[in-house]
DNA sequence: CGCCAACATGTTAGCGCTTTCATTTTGCCG
DNA sequence: CGGCAAAATGAAAGCGCTAACATGTTGGCG
């Protein structure tokens, strides 16, 4: 590995650099003899391309380039493992960046990533900085958008409405007759899924005729001890609170574990939704309601779709909803 | 970006590219009037330079490389998140491969990581194919085995004993008087850190002077779900059972779910004991016992060591041990 | 048995950068 | 103010591959 050269394996063989190449992309167009002949010698010496140098001749990386906001989150974890899954078999490999939910680093990594010759690009959510879209439309590659709709995608999409997701999780809240509903959500900057999950919430709100009291709003970080710090904010503001929609299932989950501690029977004093339907939400007693998205296949339709682009295939859509369900369990 | 190569800027700017070229890396060596001269054809042309073109000429590709089992599993994104922490800021890219837990597969990724001629690699546990050892000791690259502690790295190593830990948290049920203890582990197979993590249980075992039960041992998949199915089959097995030593979070929170619905007692009829310390064992009910170990740590330093290595500075210990801690709770 | 497809193979010219060495210019001192 | 070291700049030769075109070699048929 790594010694051999192109140009060794041909004089080797006697035949001439392109031979060589024919014989590994193209065998039948090489004569039998010829081909064992390469073949023995490729064997022999180990061979591997420089993948380097082919890219700089063919002008293709072969690199398929993520931008995430963390790689710890298990969901966005399912979505890049959907992702590579779809890539690797065309050949293609997976760089990786972590933006930290910052759009200004997410457009330094775009830059760099750029500067490899990327040949396509998966970006989260739909909201960048000028710059980035910029560059991006600049270099002409497939970019996908990832985990949300949004109307004027860069180049395509793939995902499902925050809005209606939250708005469908919230609507069957009312329609189980809570009232009031509070909140419990993400930091919105720089976050455009939990804006429009918020957003969602208070559409649902709007169309029951239930006010949005802020009061039962609160906005925190995205895990399970935010969540249950949260849950305790709201139970200790001493307003009337029927139900709480969490915009994310570690939150949800928090919430419920503040509730059992503190001798809060869920659903019967208060009810608990959530969003995302990660493994815990199923086993935690009372399960959480919750809402399912199908997370590994936006990341497999994201790489089939940059696949396809790549290999001159029409795009049919180049926005696909991969749509959501609701999961009622026992929280709500 | 993608348009202006070195050459249209040093042309632009009336000089050549080697000047162009040391205005970007070594400006102190460029006369005061060159380089701001260079500098605004620099900015005006928004040029980015051909990181594969560089790779070529350099033959450095400016690409580390990790092989993990799966994106989804949180904890191996924790090691990931370090190590492109520890990365991006010299300048250098995560290629991320998914190996599904297995040797061959893992060996594949190496080998088409290394024909993109990539600078460095972390590999995930210590068991690798004799294929893959062969290929990265040839390619002589800084190599980093992270996750497990053994005797003959291929180059480096970061992590912990699998062993140790798990005979730790073992030895701490012995100690706090229960007996017999069963084990509820993942699947051995292409897996060094779960064959470990059991061999430590039965050397604390057997430190004790207590037997082995194999009856009282199941393996199975590492998610809460086949957690839960495993305690349920000890249960139905109707054996005398005090605790259970769990060798993965996931498996111990379920574990203990299945107690809960089954109106098991914890700690009181039987002791839960888990191994990872994710987010979720401080919040269930009763909180887990576990072992901590430094995920993000281990990430970092391997991706310090990589970058050590390419930068010529010299490694004091190609072993590093990160180290764990009990984490005493309210399950055992 | 000669000719032309069809097949098989080879040649040439880069891709955009870095590396190495060569050359020119400047500054300083006796 | 000549000469030399140091500073500034440039020229040439690839890195290992691919793309596009060119050439050579068969075999089948009239």
């Amino acid at each position: 590995m790594g010694r051999a050269r192109l140009s060794d394996v041909a004089s080797a063989a006697g035949v001439s650099a392109m031979t060589v190449v024919r014989a590994l992309r193209e065998p039948h167009k090489v004569a039998a003899a010829t081909l064992a002949r390469v073949q023995r010698v490729l064997d022999e010496t180990g061979y591997t391309p420089n993948l380097i140098a082919r890219g700089l001749a063919s002008n293709r990386s072969g690199l398929i380039a993520a931008v995430i906001p963390v790689l710890t989150n298990s969901l966005i974890a399912e979505i890049m493992q959907g992702l590579t899954d779809a890539l690797v078999p065309s050949g293609y490999h997976l760089l990786l960046g972590a933006s930290g939910f910052s759009a200004a680093e997410e457009e330094t990594l775009v830059r760099a990533f750029l500067s490899r010759r990327i040949d396509g690009i998966y970006l989260t959510g739909a909201v960048h900085t000028a710059e980035t879209v910029r560059m991006l439309q600049r270099a002409a590659i497939p970019v996908v958008e990832g985990g949300n709709l949004a109307d004027r995608p860069i180049d395509m999409m793939v995902g499902y409405s925050n809005v209606d997701a939250a708005r469908s999780v919230t609507r069957y809240l009312v329609k189980a007759g809570y009232a009031p509903i509070g909140y419990i959500g993400a930091y919105p900057q720089d976050n455009d899924r939990a804006r429009d999950r918020r957003h969602g919430y208070e559409l649902a709100l709007a169309a029951a005729r239930q006010r949005v009291d802020p009061a039962l709003c609160v906005e925190t970080s995205l895990d399970i001890d935010a969540g249950a710090r949260a849950m305790a904010t709201l139970l200790g503001r001493k307003r009337k609170l029927r139900a709480v929609f969490c915009s994310a299932d570690a939150i949800g989950v928090g919430a419920l574990y503040e509730c059992q501690r503190r001798g809060v029977a869920v659903p019967e004093e208060i009810a608990i939704a959530g969003f995302d339907d990660i493994p815990i939400a199923a086993q935690v007693v009372p399960s959480l309601t919750t809402l399912r998205v199908r997370r590994y296949a936006i990341g497999q339709r994201a790489g089939e779709m940059i696949c396809d682009r790549l290999a001159g295939r029409a795009i049919k859509d180049p926005i696909v909803d991969t749509g959501f369900e609701m999961v009622a369990r026992d929280s709500a």
